[in-house]
DNA sequence: CTTGACTCCGTACCCGGGTACGGAGCCTAT
DNA sequence: ATAGGCTCCGTACCCGGGTACGGAGTCAAG
């Protein structure tokens, strides 16, 4: 399969496919002299494996070290879950402190009269 | 008072002043031919109500919005403020998805014996 | 009136995750 | 055998949110 066929199959851009190879991620085949370089479904499956991976919150640095990695040390591979694991909880309290900040300041705002605004009230600290 | 002053007295780098005054969040005072520019409370008032617009998830170009609109227009800054809720919500969830998954693979790969690992497996999708 | 700290300004660089461009070479169907 | 489509490769650019650098100018205290 070609670069492009590998991209379509994968649901990438073909650059993106050159991009993980300058990054590690994917390997480069060696091409037949002046030709042009061959994939196969292994590489599809690694191609896939990123995505699955990226979905669930990894870096392309992780993803790297997971497929290094490779099925060899399972306690490894957990202590990388686990740390993605609490830096996901952490975005999560942290949006969700967000979320009840909005929340309230644009139901004052809804409830509101005329300015000033409660929402900028808040934000300039003239609250 | 000083760009470095207002810096301090605002928790940045001075770098990022300028760099809010290029994007037009900050207003750049007019230097007194060959001199040095003097800011007020009034500009240590804005870079905080932008630190704490941030702490709320705006991006630059949302606050840059929420500052031209002023006090002025409640229904106009409330939309802004609703668009950010919405996205803030979206990623809670993308989030919790992650973290459901991920508690998931981890808890199996932690009662799991030797390889292959549960983690790896999965992201391979040869589950 | 000199020294040291600060400011000004333009420009370039950082991170992460890509995307775009363009000329040359290859490959396949007609 | 030639046209069109694809690949190769280097390089540059995008986004957002900054940070760094370096030379020249300014300002205040000793």
């Amino acid at each position: 399969m070609t670069i492009g066929r590998l991209a379509r199959a994968g649901g990438v851009n073909i650059e993106t496919i050159r991009y993980y190879q300058r990054r590690g991620l994917l390997a480069t085949p060696g091409k037949p002299l002046g030709g042009v370089r061959r994939y196969t479904t292994e590489t599809l499956g690694q191609l896939r494996f990123i995505r699955r991976a990226q979905e669930l919150g990894f870096t392309l640095r992780e993803i790297a070290e997971l497929l290094k990695l490779g099925d060899g040390s399972c306690a490894q591979t957990r202590a990388i879950a686990e740390r993605r694991l609490a830096d996901i909880e952490t975005r999560i309290r942290d949006l969700q402190a967000m979320r009840v900040t909005l929340r309230r300041l644009i139901r004052t705002c809804r409830a509101g009269g005329r300015p000033p605004c409660p929402i900028i009230a808040s934000l300039a600290g003239t609250e």
